[in-house]
DNA sequence: ACTATATAGTTGCTATGGCAACTATAGACA
DNA sequence: TGTCTATAGTTGCCATAGCAACTATATAGT
């Protein structure tokens, strides 16, 4: 059988021109993309436990914990211990952490847009839903 | 906008849990899935350099030197230079690594099978062209 | 109160990805 | 032939992903 026709291929090589074009954009902001999906979340919602975070990003809980710490170091998040429950960390943005969220908007939808050029929205959405039966298809396997 | 609006988050998502879910396909042979890819080019054609494995996978050339040097460690390729370039080093399989072609291809049309269900040909096929266009949006951004 | 278990987070290890710098060889051109 | 440039591959660095082992704290059951 031929190697592109394997799903998993062909998604993981877009996915790895799609983060390379994405962290192209999030670059100028001194971040990667992955910390990026971090701040969009505290964009909406401070105060949230790392676990919650890696729950809401699907990812696992250890990246988080790394993710967090560099953006720490770089001084957009800080991170505050649970006041009832001390195993927890808190996280809430810096004044540098939520200053950039305006900034990068806009290349975000410009780049959404141009992710989708040629695309009819219906076509997108199609899409969406392919890939979420194909995601559900192999998540607990 | 929200997180899961994004092409990149949703397709990086469904990127792990289907290399996730290969993983464990391609795991009884002792090998990861990106090494997998790299026997099924070779299963098709041996004696080819570094460099043209890089191209035929789209990956970098590193990369692929590091997964080889694995999968010469474990016994699955060889490496010899080239006759007339000295620089390039071609790539040949050991009876080891021929060996699990025929005992790998049951469980990987398996795990594709696996991956479409519920989708119909037709639908695979659109996914395949719009995964496709995206491609081609951001591959020289 | 005491013990056993569960949970939040961290550390260490190994995998790929991508980039820059480097070595060695090949090829082009004066 | 000698030099300059291009190319194949390697090494080093930093990014995330995922897993196992570990620490510290919280909670359940006795």
């Amino acid at each position: 059988m031929e190697l592109e026709k394997y799903i998993g291929v062909i998604v993981h090589r877009a996915d790895l021109k799609l983060n390379n074009y994405y962290q192209k954009v999030v670059n100028p902001f001194g971040i990667t993309v992955d910390q990026w999906e971090i701040l969009v979340i505290l964009w909406e919602k401070e105060g949230i436990t790392q676990k919650e975070l890696a729950e809401r990003l699907y990812k696992d809980q250890t990246n988080i914990a790394r993710m967090l710490f560099k953006l720490e170091k770089k001084g957009f998040v800080h991170r505050v211990t649970h006041e009832t429950d001390r195993r927890s960390l808190r996280v809430y943005l810096t004044p540098k952490g939520r200053e950039i969220k305006e900034d990068i908007l806009a290349p975000s939808i410009e780049a959404y847009k141009k992710t989708v050029e040629g695309l009819s929205e219906e076509e997108v959405e199609t899409f969406r839903r392919i890939l979420a039966v194909m995601y559900n298809n192999v998540k607990d396997l």
